[in-house]
RNA sequence: GGCUGCUUAGCUCAGUUGGUUAGAGCGCUGCUUUCAUGAGGCAGAGGUCCCCGAUUCAACUUCGGGAGCAGCCA
C-alpha cells in the first residue's frame, strides 16, 4: 500500500473536512477522523516527519440556512459550530497540527489561485444551467430545498431531481408546481451562466494516473474506475450562493465557487495557515507522501475531482499517494438517527465521564474498513471489559502491582546468559508481533494492527502464567525480580505500541512504569521491542487504567449520549 | 435508472493468485491458576460461506442471473 519510505520522509495526512451544519456522531469519528489519527501518531512515533491537517468546510447554503431559521447570523453560527467540532476532537486526542475553517481568508485566497491556474491552463469554460430561483426569497435554491409534484407518479414531496417514493429521477426542469421548501413559497426555473471544469479533457491522464494506484483499496479504486468507464464530463464549479468563496472573474463576482471544488483545498489552506513558508515542503516534491482519510460518500471526491483539480491546475501541489476510504459505521441494525434518538452524539460524550480511549478502542475494533461495521452496546462492553481492560489493562496492572508489591517496586535486568527459555521465546514472540503490528500500519491497516497489538499482550500474560512469580518469589527473589524485568519491559513495548490507539493510556502506562520523557517521542517506535528498561529499576505506582463497563454505568451513559441538543437549542 | 461496494459461526469481523478437516476476537461450555480491576491460562462446542445457475477434476473464491443493505452520479 505504501511506497518505500525515503530517507527524509514527510507523511502528510488529512481527514476529510466536517460539514459545519453537523455536529459529529459517533460514525463520523470512525469514517475518518480516527483512522486518520491513528495513523499519525504512529508516523509520528516511528519518526517520519510527519503533518496531519484538517478543518471544517463552511461553505454552502445548508449552514446558511440553519443559521437563519435559528434567527443568528452565520458568523455567529459557524463560530459556534466550529468551537464544537474543535472541541470533540480535541476530546477524542485527534491530533491536529491544525484544525482550521474554509470560510478563513488564506482559504478563499489558495482556492481562488487554484481557480486561475486552472483558468489560465484552460481547463475552465463558460456554460448556461438550469436552476431553480425564488422570487419571494431572491436567492436560488438548489434541488435539495425544492419540493413539487413528481411527473412521473404524482406524488406531492418529490425533490427537485427524484422522487422518494418512486425512487425515480428526473430532470428539475420536469417537477411540477415547484416550492421551496424552507418557505412554501413557488420556485421557477431561471438558466443562468456558470463555469464548468473540463474533466473530459483531463480524462486520459486521470485514467493514466489511476490504473497506476495499486495500493488503493478494492471499493477505492472500483469507484474510480467506474467513473472512467462511464466517461467524464464537464462539471459546474460554481453556485449562486453568498457564503463561499468568491469567483475570482469578471461576470461571476454574484457567483460562489461550488464545495466540491473548494473544499478538498482547505487541505492545503489549513497546511499554509500552520506554515506559511513551510507548507510547500509537505505539498510537493519525492520525499512527500500524501494521505487522505475519508468516508465512502467522499471517494469520488478524493480519487476524480480532487486529482482532476491538481492536475488542471500544472500541479500546484502533488497527486494523492494514499486515499483510505472508508466504509460507514453503523449503530445496532440501523444507521445513526439524531432525530430519532438512535446513536452516539459526540457533543455530550464529555459529560458521561468515560475515558475517551475507550470509545476509541471500540471503534478501532470496528473500524468499517472493508464493508459498513456496527456499533453494538453488548459488544461494546464485552471487547472493552475483555480484551482493553482484561487483556492489556490486566498484564500492566498485575506486573505493576506484583513488582510494587512483593518486589520493592524494583526489577533487574537479567545477564545474557540468564535469560531462560521463556525469555527467549517471549522475545522472539515481542520481536514477530512488533514487526507484523508496524507492517500493517506501514500499510495503514488499522484493524488488524489493533488485533495483533493485543495478541501481544496476551503473550505477556501468557508469559507471566508461564513463570509463576507469584510462587518463585517466595524462595528467591532476585531470580523474581529478572522475570519481572521482561515483564515489565513488555509494558514498556506495550505503551509504545498502543500509543497511536490509546493515547491516555499509553502515557499512564509510562508514567507508571516510570520512565523518563514520553511514550510518544519521535523514533520511539523504533525502540519498542528492545531492553530499554536500564539493569536496575525502580517503578512508580501502579494504578488500574480504566474502569469497568458495567450495565447501569451504560444505561445512563446511553441516555446521555443520545439526548443530543438540536441546533437550536445550541444557541439558547 | 446507471456506477460501485457489502452479504462468512450467537455477536463483531479476517479470508492473499479456485485445492485436503473454512479463520480470529468476543460470547457460551468444561477444566485450571490466585500476582492482578469477579482479572489470567488451557481445552471444547458452534458455519447450506445470501439464493439460483454455469465453468472446472475441484468454487466461500471465477462467470451469469436474482434478493437484501449501503454509497455515489444523473
Amino acid at each position: 500500500m505504501v511506497n518505500k519510505k525515503t530517507k527524509n520522509q514527510k507523511i502528510l495526512i488529512t481527514a476529510a473536512l466536517p460539514y459545519i451544519n453537523n455536529v459529529p456522531h459517533l460514525g463520523h469519528i470512525a469514517g475518518s477522523h480516527l483512522p486518520a489519527d491513528i495513523f499519525a501518531r504512529y508516523c509520528r512515533s516511528k519518526g517520519y516527519e510527519t503533518l496531519f491537517v484538517g478543518g471544517t468546510d463552511e461553505s454552502g447554503s445548508p449552514s446558511e440556512i440553519a443559521a437563519e431559521e435559528i434567527g443568528i447570523s452565520l458568523d455567529v453560527f459557524s463560530k459556534k459550530l466550529y468551537e464544537i467540532h474543535a472541541e470533540i476532537y480535541k476530546w477524542f486526542n485527534i491530533s491536529y497540527d491544525n484544525f482550521s475553517r474554509t470560510s478563513k481568508s488564506i482559504h478563499h485566497k489558495t482556492t481562488q489561485e487554484f481557480f486561475k491556474a486552472i483558468y489560465d491552463n484552460k481547463y475552465i469554460k463558460e456554460g448556461v444551467m438550469n436552476v431553480f430561483y425564488s422570487p419571494t426569497e431572491k436567492r436560488f435554491l438548489s434541488d435539495r430545498y425544492v419540493r413539487g409534484q413528481c411527473p412521473k407518479c404524482g406524488f406531492e414531496g418529490a425533490s427537485g431531481d427524484q422522487c422518494e417514493k418512486c425512487t425515480s429521477v428526473h430532470d428539475p426542469t420536469e417537477l411540477k408546481n415547484p416550492k421551496s421548501s424552507i418557505t412554501g413559497n413557488a420556485v421557477e426555473i431561471r438558466s443562468a451562466k456558470h463555469l464548468f471544469l473540463r474533466l473530459d479533457q483531463l480524462e486520459p491522464k486521470l485514467k493514466k494516473w489511476i490504473a497506476k494506484q495499486k495500493s488503493w483499496r478494492t471499493q477505492v479504486r472500483s469507484i474510480a474506475q467506474g467513473w472512467i468507464k462511464e466517461g467524464l464530463h464537464e462539471r459546474s464549479i460554481t453556485r449562486d450562493l453568498k457564503n463561499g468563496v468568491s469567483v475570482p472573474l469578471k461576470g461571476y463576482e454574484d457567483k460562489v465557487l461550488y464545495v466540491w471544488f473548494d473544499a478538498p483545498i482547505g487541505y492545503v489552506s489549513s497546511t499554509k495557515e500552520l506554515l506559511p513558508n513551510g507548507w510547500k515542503s509537505f505539498w510537493k516534491g519525492k520525499d512527500v507522501q500524501i494521505f487522505h482519510f475519508l468516508g465512502k460518500d467522499n471517494i469520488p471526491f478524493h480519487t476524480i475531482f480532487w486529482p482532476a483539480t491538481i492536475m488542471a491546475s500544472g500541479g500546484i501541489v502533488n497527486l494523492p499517494n494514499h486515499v483510505a476510504g472508508y466504509q460507514y459505521l453503523n449503530y445496532e441494525g440501523g444507521k445513526f438517527s439524531k432525530s430519532k434518538k438512535r446513536g452516539i452524539f459526540c457533543e455530550k460524550l464529555p459529560e458521561t465521564g468515560i475515558d475517551s480511549d475507550i470509545i476509541r478502542a471500540y471503534i478501532t475494533f470496528v473500524l468499517p474498513e472493508t464493508s459498513d461495521s456496527e456499533f453494538k452496546w453488548e459488544d461494546f462492553k464485552n471487547r472493552i471489559n475483555a480484551d482493553l481492560i482484561g487483556n492489556f489493562g490486566n498484564f500492566i496492572n498485575r506486573t505493576l502491582k506484583f513488582v510494587n508489591g512483593k518486589l520493592g517496586g524494583e526489577v533487574i535486568k537479567p545477564n545474557e546468559n540468564e535469560f531462560t527459555k521463556n525469555d527467549k521465546e517471549l522475545m522472539k514472540k515481542v520481536n514477530t508481533g512488533v514487526q507484523k503490528i508496524t507492517d500493517y500500519l506501514e500499510a495503514a491497516e488499522i484493524k488488524k494492527a489493533f488485533s495483533e497489538a493485543f495478541a501481544l499482550s496476551a503473550q505477556g500474560n501468557k508469559y507471566f502464567d508461564d513463570c509463576k512469580p507469584w510462587v518463585l518469589v517466595r524462595e528467591d527473589e532476585e531470580k523474581t525480580k529478572k522475570i519481572l524485568y521482561n515483564c515489565v519491559n513488555l509494558c514498556r513495548t506495550l505503551a509504545i505500541i498502543f500509543s497511536p490507539f490509546v493515547p491516555n493510556a499509553a502515557k499512564n502506562v509510562w508514567k507508571q512504569i516510570g520512565l523518563k520523557g514520553n511514550v510518544d517521542d519521535p523514533k520511539n517506535w523504533d525502540t519498542a521491542k528492545d531492553y530499554e528498561i536500564p539493569k536496575k529499576h525502580k517503578i512508580g505506582n501502579p494504578e488500574a487504567l480504566f474502569k469497568r463497563l458495567d450495565d447501569d454505568y451504560l444505561d445512563n451513559f446511553k441516555e446521555i449520549t443520545a439526548n443530543a441538543p438540536d441546533l437550536k437549542q445550541l444557541f439558547k
